[in-house]
DNA sequence: AATCCACAGGAAGCCCGGGAAC
DNA sequence: GTTCCCGGGCTTCCTGTGGATT
């Protein structure tokens, strides 16, 4: 954002008006089609993923016969492909369902939105009901009935895909789930079919044995990719998304190569790719060149950052900014009873309410899974157990962003 | 070996706002 | 309006615990 305004600034003190827009214009020579390098972007193949996306055509295929498919989970880290595979194949599902007089509908869930029993269902009706469920008020057994009378209304093949399935079981439980692996007892057109994708290689941990055998009926693992086969998939985006000869040769490797490390995880290649390219647009050059490829790795990692700790609720600002007054103070490793001292503090001087201690613990923890900070369980011997709280964000920017919304 | 610190973190339940139905 | 539901934030009460100290 900062950077973007400087850019434009400079060049407007440097033209006449006319030559403004014409001056940035003609700096754009890098990209080509910025848009296949987005998330949204589902390319026309996927490689390295044949063999997923025939597994799960093989058991998807029954569904063309008018037959229950397998249920199925998927299993891979983030950026390793499987929504895409999904998407794609269910695409493929659908479009050829009309040949062979099928009716089949593919349907896309992500949990991370739809996280509790009720919002699962209420979605599901949304789909398949004439009349609009709210998203909250309606008991949850009125809103399965609904849901089984308006779907067993024809004949056809439901597959309900339920991307982030083990971000709905931590916080819903398995209810859920043995509630719909067990739906077409209740339906007599209708055969539907469950299909989880887990970011979590451990989540059926959290389920009930009964569920895990009748959800886990096929298994497909989706490994990272490595630094190879991350160059391949850049490689072929890239043709679409620049400009010939604008991209140094080392740039692709060294941005496969970062992802690599990064649990193969391609999205964040991609951004690379497309960032590196961004910051090179702005400074006008014509060239990415590794350099760059750097300046958007940090780029990236500090503006998630940044948006993260914007949009913390004003309880977990304070304590954040606790966090960071201590640090300021010393560099040792900083402890939770000292954390809601300052806190108390601050409260007292903002005249917020004070939380409990109990709560203030959770929030630390909470600010530790989203990565801002990290916080260790530790035993101190006698002098008891405690959570030991390092923080690696940018100090000052965030302090200072901080310090600017509470005070 | 026993003690004991300073918390962690589970369980239950309260309260509130949003929304629907009556 | 009242009366249900749901979900989220929060409190209260509680049990558990690793290892320095006694």
């Amino acid at each position: 954002m900062e950077r973007e305004r400087e850019v434009v600034i400079g060049v407007k003190s440097q033209s006449t008006l006319e030559g403004l827009f014409e001056k940035i214009y003609r700096v754009k020579a890098i990209f080509k089609n910025k848009e296949v390098l987005r998330h949204s972007h589902t390319p026309a193949n996927l490689p390295h993923r044949d063999d997923q996306i025939n597994q799960l055509a093989t058991i998807l295929v029954s569904a063309l016969r008018k037959e229950t498919p397998s249920n199925i989970i998927m299993y891979g880290k983030t950026g390793t492909g499987k929504t895409a595979v999904v998407k794609y194949v269910g695409k493929e599902l659908e479009k050829i369902s009309t040949k062979y007089d099928a009716n089949i509908n593919f349907i896309y869930m992500n949990c991370e939105v739809v996280d509790t029993q009720y919002r699962v269902l209420a979605n599901l009706c949304n789909n398949f009901c004439s009349e609009r469920v709210p998203l909250t008020g309606w008991p949850t057994d009125q809103l399965y009935s609904l849901f089984i009378e308006e779907l067993d209304k024809d004949t056809k093949v439901v597959v309900i895909v339920l991307d982030e399935i083990d971000k709905l079981v931590k916080k819903s439980g398995d209810d859920v789930l043995y509630n719909l692996t067990r739906i077409n007892n209740d339906l007599e057109n209708v055969k539907v079919s469950i299909m989880g994708i887990s970011n979590d290689l451990k989540f059926t941990e959290y389920l009930d044995p009964r569920v895990i055998s009748s959800l886990g009926e096929e298994e497909i693992i989706f490994p990272p990719y490595d630094a190879i086969q991350l160059e391949d998939i850049l490689k072929q985006r890239v043709v679409l998304a620049f400009k010939e000869g604008v991209l140094e040769e080392t740039v692709v490797p060294l941005c496969a190569a970062y992802a690599a490390r990064e649990h193969g995880d391609a999205r964040r290649a991609l951004d690379l790719l497309r960032v590196s390219g961004e910051i090179a647009e702005r400074k006008g050059e014509r060239m990415v060149t590794e350099e760059y490829v750097r300046m958007a790795k940090d780029k990236i990692e500090q503006d998630r950052i940044i948006e993260v700790v914007k949009t913390l609720p004003k309880q977990s600002k304070l304590i954040l900014y606790s966090i960071l007054h201590l640090k300021n103070e010393d560099d040792g490793p900083i402890m939770t009873g000292e954390v809601f001292e300052v806190y108390r503090e601050l409260c007292k001087r903002t005249s917020l309410d004070v939380l409990t201690h109990r709560r203030v613990s959770d929030l630390i923890s909470e600010l530790d899974m989203l990565g801002i900070i990290t916080a260790k369980v530790v035993s101190k011997g006698r002098y008891g157990r405690t959570k030991e709280i390092y923080s690696t964000i940018p100090f000052y920017r965030v302090k200072t962003l901080l310090k600017e919304e509470i005070l």
